[in-house]
DNA sequence: TGTACATCAGTGAACGCGCGTTCACTGATGTAC
DNA sequence: TGTACATCAGTGAACGCGCGTTCACTGATGTAC
């Protein structure tokens, strides 16, 4: 009885013209790899081989190095979240306030389903020195970006309707992302010390300057 | 011209009966380093080793586990946060309003001064699987508490003498730090993305509950 | 005051491990003729 | 329709590295007599 854990899942090679199929499953390994250890130093090239099932040196024509990687795994994460809150926004009706909260608390949701990925996307760890790789300053500004839009959007619509006393909603915005963030990011270190059940609710009406009611 | 950077520094060993005292200088490498490289995992027994001039099997003595070396960098970097926080209070005055700000901007300069702490503190990596090690959850549920505390007291001062509108200090003192903790943290991962410079400004009175004027 | 000895504060070599990376290679598959 | 061949997709062995950890040890220092 040798570990099972061991033995590299049996893989078919991809056809001729198909190699690129393993760039997907390597950054499916690697993801896999995050939500089941919550640790992205267990993200090695030589474990995320074993998991695809295949010699840790074909990994090199697919990703010039473990930093790409970690890119790509967080690109899709925050793909991931982006797609919820646009999500969320479809279902949410025309009310502002209601768009409003249906944003923050997707992505509160998205936070507390995938703890590890959040963590990873904002702790800053997998972060490259930037000299040493291939991973630009843009790749890491245009992430973020997209998400803050739409809680930029809910924002200014919620002003323009009078239910919010913002009169600067890009910043208010950024300030509402911040305490969202400040929230999300300890739920997703630690289960100790939670706070109040509530807390999300004091928080976004206070940041969000939202008239009573 | 070897490098200087592998010549340890000269290092005489304590006389007998103060043995104890590569305990204080193992915790001062392990915060060097991070100081220096921006990195925990950087923080390794033959790295402190060598950066204290010792043999690597010298930290057993002092130290079960290389989490136990984290946990007294932590302990370290939350007993100078505490004591910023103590210092801004006590030059701070009566007036509420200034001694909330003054704890407020004492936590965030703590951040921006020791971005590289602050990640380490905040950002789960460093915890270990409980399981493994001596580190037990008490250690790591008082860390934060004594500093939440006197964000809470000036809340709760502020609340008294109306000039916050807060009717529960406790929970809104919690939401208060979450805030200030988002900004704390995003900052000190990435200088990218920084948003408006006035952003502390804009959620300290809003998580606060604070009156106008 | 002198000396034997226990203790303290560390040392130095060695181990096995997983890692990133290199190198020459292999065998299936599509394609040109 | 058949076959030689180029290319593609990936392999397998090997390297040097830093790591945590173990083990038997050493030499200075304080202390009991």
């Amino acid at each position: 009885m040798k570990a099972t854990k061991d033995t590299p899942a049996p893989r078919t090679r991809n056809r001729r013209g198909q190699g690129g199929r393993l760039r997907e499953d390597i950054v499916d390994a690697a993801v896999a790899l995050l939500d089941e250890t919550g640790d992205e130093r267990t993200i090695t090239l030589r474990s995320i081989a074993r998991r695809v099932g295949i010699a840790a040196p074909s990994i090199y024509p697919h990703f010039s190095d473990q930093p790409s990687i970690m890119l790509a795994v967080v690109r899709r994460a925050f793909g991931e979240l982006e797609a919820a809150l646009r999500t969320a926004l479809e279902g949410a009706g025309e009310d502002p306030r209601a768009r409003l909260y249906a944003v923050c608390h997707a992505y509160l949701d998205f936070s507390r389903v995938h703890p590890e990925r959040y963590r990873t996307m904002f702790g800053g760890l997998w972060m490259p020195t930037l000299a040493d790789t291939a991973v630009t300053e843009e790749d890491l500004v245009a992430l973020g970006d997209s998400n803050l839009r739409i809680l930029s959007g809910v924002l200014a619509a919620c002003a323009e309707a009078g239910l919010s006393t913002s009169t600067d909603p890009g910043a208010d915005s950024y300030a509402l992302w911040l305490g969202l963030h400040g929230l999300a990011h300890q739920r997703s270190v630690t289960r100790v010390f939670p706070g109040p059940d509530d807390i999300g609710e004091r928080m976004i009406p206070a940041l969000a300057r939202l008239r009573e009611g």
